[in-house]
DNA sequence: TCTTACGTTTACGTTAACGTAAAGAGGAAT
DNA sequence: ATTCCTCTTTACGTTAACGTAAACGTAAGA
């Protein structure tokens, strides 16, 4: 079955350790079923984790991907709901066009320096040369 | 002296407590001057808290962070050194790079759930006139 | 002179996010 | 039958990045 996965699958292809994964079923993040006491992971699953690290690799805590995983499930939200959740899409939306500058930032100073060890290290097989 | 920063100057200025600038001066990440048994910070001191803060905002480790600063201040080192410095840059860069498309990716799917949202939102107000 | 505000050091406490080890169950292969 | 592999639960351990509290020094202001 495509839609079946086994926690080492995941862990194989996350390259996580099965002990992260029943981590975030501990904390609620992902909800497997069960074949007896083993666990089955179905793509929903897949996706959350993703999400999850995902978050993780942009500096999201567990409590921030929960929030994450909420904003990709509108579908049982009511009314009331579906308002908060456009508020906290809205403010993420900020955050991460914030950090999109704060790159952008690092990456231009990043540019700069490699071009000044650049220069340095010509310079010095220049002096080798010549000294 | 427009370079000169007390503790709590820095620490108001950033929104942070004098407490985690000490902690980064344990782990030798700040190297204030001292007047007395008083910190005094200057504006390279000052710098390298800027770019700890946007590292942690990004989701790096004080110790990438201090790789940062590294790539900050190239001045000192030697042949080899920038040689091993080029390479962090690249690997940095790469990296920055791939947070930026994560960030894209999460940015698109927020944008996607926001429709859904608006969309189920206006139908239901739809619905409160029409019911 | 006493309080208030700021600074110091030392040191134990806390939280998130797992790591790691122990002890065991279930199924497949030799 | 036993070895191997994957799975389970339980539970204590660990690291980073500070928080918090105690106990103290110093200088300014009422």
């Amino acid at each position: 079955m495509n839609d079946q996965f086994s926690i080492s699958d995941l862990a194989r292809e996350f390259s996580i350790t099965t002990r992260t994964i029943r981590f975030y079923e501990e904390k609620g993040l992902l909800t497997p079923q069960r074949q007896g006491s083993s666990r089955i992971f179905n793509m929903t699953d897949r996706i959350r984790l993703k999400l999850i690290l995902r978050g993780k690799c942009l500096g999201f805590s567990l409590e921030e991907s929960r929030d994450i995983i909420g904003m990709y499930e509108p579908e049982t939200a009511n009314t009331r709901q579906l308002e908060v959740l456009l508020d906290k899409i809205y403010e993420k939306q900020q955050l991460l066009e914030q950090q999109k500058k704060e790159i952008n930032k690092m990456l231009k100073d990043l540019k700069n320096t490699e071009q000044i060890c650049m220069d340095t290290l010509s310079l010095q097989s220049d002096e080798a040369k010549t000294g």
